[in-house]
RNA sequence: GCGGAUAUGGCGGAAUUGGCAGACGCACUAGAUUUAGGAUCUAGCGGGAAACCGUGGGGGUUCAAGUCCCUUUAUCCGCACCA
């Protein structure tokens, strides 16, 4: 039978009986956790980018079950989420009715891929059992003060009445009714990241992680070192800090400028000025986030009519408002120094401020305003002459003596908002009561379900907050009536640690055992888009530090070596996507080539990081590939009794043979090892096209022939499961090919007897020679120089020098 | 604006990290076979009559450069008034 759909059935209901990719949970000195980021269970079918993920990562960690590994590999759903909400607004299924029928499909798909997992870890963060635990890690953070409330801005539409996520911003209206969309503040839970922005730091050098994402989370962290200067507000009681890291440009503050929503300008500001700054404030509000960040837009401010007094000189200066300094970093308010900061000369333009040089550039050097660079000081007093390095630490050294400023450490990461004002996530575990407060729901009470009778029409309100029967509760302190927290979790902090719960999924005692947690990870390998190189993996890097404080398990990290995949375009070129119309529907081609076709056509069509553009033609070539070691297969079975056929011989055509089955061999097990998937394959396909050669030969060796079909098979195994195992029973086997052992190459096998080596003359090559193997330099040097054919290029020249590279090349120079 | 990456035949992509550029495959061409084939098998296939020229462009280091250095261009991605 040839390969095809019923094929991949069979195996599949094969594996399933026999539970062949069960894990050993005694076997644990070779054990290898191999992790794909788990997906959200959207409505529709899986996707190439899904496929891509899931089943090269599958084969690659076949591949190391082939080798002895005991290999974890579990999968699951990221389950909560604002689609589903948003689906049941438009449509009225409820999101837990439309995620579980989502869910069983995908699970379906995912069986029908064949990848190896074993379903019995799976886990859900939409079940109560999963995200009892989620809420239960909510409260371990929350009682060691890592999660705390604060004010935040959320978006807001008017008309609807409604909080919107970024992604329904658009242009500053709301993507539903176009209103402007104005921000709002709301009392919100954040975990305390920032308490671990340092060791975050800190440990990514040893992580086997992408350099690209080490410097994405470098950058996202932003460990920046500076100094906090303090300012006196003049005829006031108030003062602020400012951060900066140019404290070697303090004498040419000319004003300070406050971000519009820092909490002193309602103190500060002067009669005169109160109206210009509400009316900018009100302005300011209107701008949506994304109009504020933007480099494009004109700087704008105004003054509060209030000065400071600068820390050194004592001198008056203006304090401005002015969005382009951020409530949420340093401390939300700047010194400005216009003389030595593009930002600032551009504001002190527009609006008159004086502009102060301090820094000299080194002579030579064009110092013209504004000069941003470091140099020598000057106008600064007694630190005239020192240069920019020196002068951040003298400086500061004095300021801190007097009590007025320290060095000081920032980072640009934020503490994390959790609070999500919607229905479709984990409730937020806490009780508001009138008399005791925050009341975390203790342990015996969770999970805090999320109740089924809600209603999702938009109307101000929260659907948890309407649902009386959620919402109303007994304080479990005082027992008196109280209200429940009516926002659920980002879902950020269900995927910050699912990869705990794998393991041990069906723990009802705990979120996860710690000894056997710290047996099984951390992670091993873990394979997943890169668009999650900031957030997700930094959630997640933060979860295991704070657990591991907490004494839950012991490892620092919970991914050591991280690949990412590239993403498959449209045949076009583009980004595939349905208003292109170049979407690729895995489904289709599973139908008419069978899923091991489609595999292994994304294995070798593309750099695996790389991705790139789809191609019907190339999964046609794969799908001629698999019949042409399905017939060789065949033949080879057919012709095992004609015993004219064979004999045992170990001549040229031998060797060849078995010099391309070793060199296959090594060549795929180090490239898949690299998830470099392409070159893999690539090197099977030299060994069936070797295998075809042979074939021609009058009396062949059937003891090599079968031996080399045989590591065929179990190389393609990986890459083509269902198809392996159909052609392993083809050869009259009856155990599975994945409990074979990977082949290893026999070095003996890659030395020639003679090899063929490029003569080049100045570096061009001119002719090729042969020589033995074993050859000394001296030999070969010989044997190039005394070619007949060298005389054409020594002619009337001398020979200066000879370069021998050993099994590659001869360059002769001649002058 | 800052940061990162990429650039190789008609196409997807290789190149052991300084050592024969274009592996493998697609497309294309020819032959064989078949009642037929969009099947199969075999062979050819960067450009150029050739000398030679060829890894986005220009310069350099080296016996030798796709690979290292300088410079420049284009495309893509990430981040962003981060003080």
């Amino acid at each position: 039978m040839s390969y095809s759909r019923s094929i991949d059935k069979k195996w599949q209901k094969i594996w399933e009986e026999s539970k062949l990719y069960e894990f050993d949970r005694d076997r644990l000195d070779k054990k290898l956790y191999c992790l794909e980021m788990f997906s959200y269970p959207s409505g529709a079918n899986l996707h190439v980018g899904h496929w891509y993920n899931f089943g090269l990562a599958d084969s690659w960690s076949r591949m190391k079950r082939m080798q002895g590994y005991n290999v974890f590999h579990p999968q699951g759903f990221d389950a909560f989420g604002l689609p589903a909400e948003n689906f049941a607004i438009k449509t009225g299924i409820h999101p837990k009715d439309s995620t579980y029928k989502n869910i069983e499909t995908m699970r379906r798909q995912l069986k029908e891929m064949g990848a190896s997992f074993d379903w019995d870890y799976e886990a859900i963060t939409c079940d109560p059992e999963y995200y009892k635990w989620t809420q239960w890690i909510f409260l371990q953070l929350y009682k060691n003060k890592l999660a705390y409330r604060k004010n935040a801005p959320v978006n807001w539409c008017p008309s609807c009445k409604t909080v919107l996520a970024n992604e329904q911003v658009v242009d500053g209206e709301c993507e539903r009714c176009n209103s402007d969309v104005i921000k709002k503040n709301l009392t919100q839970w954040f975990f305390k990241i920032t308490e671990y922005a340092q060791e975050l730091l800190d440990c990514l050098p040893d992580l086997d992680w992408p350099e690209k994402t080490k410097k994405i989370q470098t950058n996202w962290i932003g460990r920046s070192e500076g100094a906090l200067i303090e300012f006196k507000v003049e005829n006031s009681d108030a003062k602020f800090e400012v951060f900066t890291t140019r404290a070697d440009t303090v004498y040419g503050i000319s004003y300070v400028v406050l971000a519009p929503e820092h909490d002193l300008v309602d103190k500060i500001v002067t009669p005169g000025q109160r109206e210009a700054v509400e009316e900018y404030r009100a302005q300011v509000n209107k701008a949506s986030e994304i109009d504020r960040l933007s480099t494009t837009r004109e700087k704008t401010g105004v003054f509060t009519g209030a000065y400071a007094i600068h820390p050194l000189t004592g001198k008056r200066v203006q304090i401005w408002v002015a969005d382009y300094v951020l409530a949420g970093y340093g401390t939300g308010c700047v010194m400005a120094v216009p003389a030595h900061d593009y930002r600032d000369y551009e504001f002190a333009t527009k609006y008159n401020l004086d502009i102060i040089r301090v820094i000299k550039g080194a002579e030579e050097t064009d110092d013209t305003l504004p000069f941003v660079e470091d140099g020598f000081l000057t106008n600064s007093e007694e630190f005239d002459g020192l240069s920019s390095g020196k002068a951040r630490q003298a400086i500061v050294d004095r300021l801190a003596k007097e009590d007025r400023g320290e060095h000081k450490v920032t980072y640009r990461l934020r503490d994390w908002l959790v609070s999500r004002q919607r229905y479709w996530g984990a409730p937020i575990p806490v009780v508001h009561c009138p008399d005791c407060g925050v009341v975390p729901v203790p342990d015996d009470q969770l999970p805090v379900e999320l109740p089924y009778n809600v209603v999702f029409t938009p109307d101000g309100e929260s659907p948890l907050s309407k649902c009386e029967e959620f919402i109303n509760t007994a304080c479990p302190a005082c027992g008196k009536p109280a209200k429940r927290d009516s926002d659920t979790l980002d879902t950020f902090v269900c995927s910050s640690w699912y990869y705990l719960r794998y393991p041990d999924n069906k723990n009802s005692e705990k979120a996860f055992d710690t000894d056997w947690i710290n047996k099984i990870l951390p992670v091993d390998k873990y394979v997943g888009g890169a668009e999650h190189a900031a957030m997700h993996l930094l959630y997640a890097r933060f979860f295991t530090k704070a657990l591991r404080d907490m004494g839950y398990l012991n490892f620092d990290e919970p991914f050591l070596s991280l690949v990412h995949q590239g993403i498959i375009l449209g045949s076009d070129g583009q980004k595939m996507s349905k208003s292109r119309g170049n979407t690729v529907t895995p489904d289709d081609y599973i139908e008419k080539y069978g899923s091991d076709v489609f595999r292994m056509y994304l294995a070798f069509g593309f750099a695996y990081i790389e991705g790139g553009p789809w191609s019907d033609e190339g999964i046609k070539a794969i799908d001629r590939f698999v019949g042409r070691i399905e017939r060789i297969i065949q033949k080879l079975v057919s012709e095992r009794d004609l015993a004219h056929l064979w004999g045992s011989g170990m001549g040229t055509d031998e060797k060849e043979l078995n010099y391309v089955r070793n060199y296959t061999i090594k060549s795929v097990t180090h490239d898949t090892e690299q998830f470099q998937f392409n070159t893999s394959i690539a090197r099977i396909m030299e060994l069936v096209n070797a295998i075809y050669k042979y074939d021609s030969v009058k009396k062949k060796n059937r003891g090599l022939l079968e031996d080399t079909i045989e590591d065929l098979i179990k190389l393609i195994a990986p890459f083509a499961p269902h198809f392996a195992e159909e052609m392993w029973e083809t050869i009259g086997k009856t155990t599975s090919v994945f409990n074979e052992q990977w082949p290893e190459h026999d070095e003996k096998a890659l030395v020639k007897d003679e090899i063929e080596l490029a003569v080049q003359f100045n570096g061009q090559v001119k002719y090729k020679i042969n020589v033995s193997a074993d050859a000394d330099n001296k030999e070969i040097e010989d044997t190039a120089v005394n070619d007949p054919r060298a005389g054409a290029y020594t002619e009337g020249k001398n020979i200066v020098k000879v370069i021998v590279v050993k099994g590659r090349l001869v360059n002769i120079v001649v002058k």
